[in-house]
DNA sequence: GTCTTGCGTCTCACATTATGAGACGCTAAT
DNA sequence: ATTAGCGTCTCATAATGTGAGACGCAAGAC
């Protein structure tokens, strides 16, 4: 992940803590070798972090994410219903067009997988729930990377990984900014070259119906 | 909750703008109203958090907390598992004491309600999971002020609410720390003066039970 | 239509904080 | 006994974050 300056730098630098401990602890020589921040500056912070309880110290020498952050994970406005909401949704998807469907929502520079539903044919593509991906490739990203989104549709071919094509959609919120990102994805044998043209005014109906159902 | 000084004031500015956007969605200006930051500061800080996904804008005049905080809390280790796999414990003790039953984390000054299993008798303790309760009152939070916490039990009667008693025991870590606190609460009616002599052993096996299974 | 109020946003001089070099104590390895 | 590497802490200083106040905009009052 890109390394983000938003102009606070404690803010800054107390992100690349939490965002290197999301892989698992990690005691303080090795969070000082992956932010390369300064290891008093790292403590320093580590110690602040572990008082609001972002932070906790597991035996004894290293850190993790503390519970904190599970319980404000869980107070933001719809990530755990939108997830839970969506899923008929995606199921629907997956049985309407064969095939995989996913759920994006947009963090940092990044996509993250909130929902999935896997198509039960032998070769699918498999994505599981909190994968990060760029928005620089793949259907999703481009939804994303949009400046103006509307209800259409964007397909991609052999972008993000070779043999696999996808469209997506993107959820509009009520201001008609992008929320989330619907996505079904597949091997270009059963998606051929044209995927938008197979499954496009699916994503598309099912994306507006997401919409509506998490409004 | 107590404002908590950590050293770090940015850290401790921007946790107060989290932890006002707990309950919902504010304005900038019932943001300051809330943190009582200069509303400048504020203004910065929330953008500073926006960036990082910690806050996102919704219907252009208000801040809510971002999604990335749901996906850091998905990585919080074992906040997700931990209350699946002592759901089942839970409802155990539910069933053998006949009360309903509590799994609670602590969260700096407060501790807050992972998991429940409520006793299926019309006359009984709702403690819906996210509650966050005072450490001051109730025998969970007399655990959590312990010490040096060991596998006993306590008691408290018609101390946090009037006509309720609870016993809570604490379920430790590898290192003999406190990681949370399972509890079973019900009115004085049927718990007594004395709950530890009626429930106290069978919070306190399970305490043990649970501990094991979560290592 | 004009004026006022309150909002979000931005600037920048300055006060205050955060930084980080280096010291310290401890433990494990040699 | 010595060395290396860890976590922790201090404090002089550099750099950042603060916040007063300005600005533009929109809505409400008159």
């Amino acid at each position: 992940m890109k390394t983000i300056l938003s102009g606070v730098g404690v803010i800054d630098k107390s992100m690349l803590i939490l965002a290197a401990l999301e892989q698992g602890p990690l005691s303080l020589t090795q969070l000082v070798e992956q932010t390369d921040l300064n290891r008093a500056t790292t403590h320093r912070l580590a110690l602040a972090l572990d008082q609001h309880g972002l932070l906790r110290r597991v035996d004894t020498t290293r850190f993790a994410l503390g519970f904190r952050l599970w319980i404000l994970g869980q107070a933001v406005p719809g990530a755990a219903s939108l997830a839970t909401r969506v899923q008929p949704h995606l199921d629907r998807l997956r049985d309407r067009t064969g095939e995989s469907a996913q759920l994006y929502v947009r963090d940092g520079n990044e996509r993250v997988c909130l929902a999935t539903a896997e198509s039960e044919q032998s070769l699918r593509t498999i994505v599981p729930v909190g994968t990060r991906l760029t928005l620089e490739r793949g259907s999703a990203g481009a939804i994303f990377m949009q400046d103006n989104p509307s209800s259409g549709w964007v397909a991609s071919v052999a972008e993000r990984e070779s043999g696999v094509a996808s469209v997506s959609s993107a959820v509009l919120d009520q201001n008609g900014e992008t929320l989330a990102v619907v996505s079904v994805s597949g091997p270009i044998e059963r998606l051929s070259t044209d995927p938008g043209a197979l499954h496009g005014q699916a994503v598309a109906d099912i994306a507006i119906v997401i919409a509506a159902s998490v409004s």
